[in-house]
DNA sequence: TATTGTTATACTCTATAACTATA
DNA sequence: TATAGTTATAGAGTATAACAATA
C-alpha cells in the first residue's frame, strides 16, 4: 500500500505547511517573505540578484518580495558601496529580531513534532527519508 | 538531531510537491485545479458550495477555480435539476482522462518513491508518520 | 555589450463584502 | 429571511519582456 503512505506524507506536508504558515502569518510574514529573512539572517546583507539565484525565481519576483518586506518594515535597501546598480538587502532590527523569532519557532515545532517517538525509531525514520529524497531527486 | 530531520522532512515535502505540479503543468492543470478535478472524478458532479465546504475555502475561490476548469475544457457548469440557484459542476470527457491521468500518476510516483525500500522499514516509516500527524493535529 | 533592478503586463490563488436570483 | 453563486475589490506570489542606469 504505497500509495496509502504516499497520501499521509502528503498530508503530514500539509499540516506541516499550515502550521508554518500560521505562525509567520501572526508575526506578519508570508512564507516567501520569510525564506528571504531566514537567508538574510545567515549571509548578512545580500544583492537582490543573488536572492533570485539561490531561490531559483526571476528577478522581478525578487523585486516584490523585497517590496513587501521594506514596506513591512523588515529589510532596507541600502546601497552597494562598489557597485551603484546593485542595492544591498539589508535586515532591520525588526528583521533581525523576526528572523531569529522564525529560527526558534522551527526548533520548537520539530520538538513538538517528534516529540515521544524512540530515538531508534527516529534512526529508522532518517533512513527512510534519505531514500525517499534520494529516489525523488534522481528521477 | 530532530531539527536535521524536520528540514529533511520539509525538503522531501518541497520536492514533492515540485514533482507533482510539474506533472499537473505538463498536463494544463494547476494544484487547486486537479484538487477540484481529483474530488469530482471521485464523487461525480458536484455544487460549488459543495465544493467550498469540502476544500475550506471561499465560495469566490471556487468560483474562480471553476471558471479556469471551464476555460480550459475541464467542467462544464450543469443546471441543477431541483434548485435554480445551483449549479453542477460535472466533468467533461476530458475532464475524465485528466482525473484518472493524475490518479495513474500519483500511484507512479508513490511507486517511483518507495521504490527499493524493505517492507520493514515501510512499516517503521509508517508508524513514525502516524505519531508525526498525531503531534501535529493536537496542537 | 553585459548586468542590476525596475516598470509594464499578465496569470493564479486567496479573501471579504455587496449584490442577484432563487428557495 | 436564508442560500448559491457572481461581481467588485484587494493582496500576494509568480513569470516574461522592455527599459534605464551602470559596469
Amino acid at each position: 500500500m504505497t500509495i496509502e503512505m504516499f497520501e499521509r506524507t502528503l498530508e503530514l506536508a500539509a499540516l506541516l505547511a499550515a502550521e508554518i504558515e500560521r505562525k509567520l502569518a501572526a508575526d506578519g510574514l508570508t512564507r516567501s517573505r520569510a525564506q528571504v529573512l531566514r537567508r538574510l539572517g545567515e549571509e548578512g546583507p545580500m544583492q537582490q540578484r543573488e536572492l533570485a539565484r539561490v531561490f531559483d525565481v526571476s528577478a522581478r519576483n525578487i523585486t516584490g518580495l523585497v517590496d513587501g518586506l521594506v514596506t513591512t518594515g523588515f529589510v532596507t535597501r541600502e546601497p552597494h558601496p562598489d557597485d551603484r546598480r546593485a542595492t544591498l538587502v539589508t535586515l532591520t532590527a525588526r528583521g533581525v529580531t523576526a528572523a531569529q523569532t522564525i529560527e526558534a519557532s522551527r526548533h520548537e515545532l520539530a520538538e513538538a513534532m517528534f516529540a515521544g517517538i524512540p530515538e531508534r525509531e527516529k534512526h529508522a525514520y532518517r533512513g527512510v527519508l534519505d531514500t525517499l529524497l534520494d529516489n525523488l531527486r534522481t528521477r
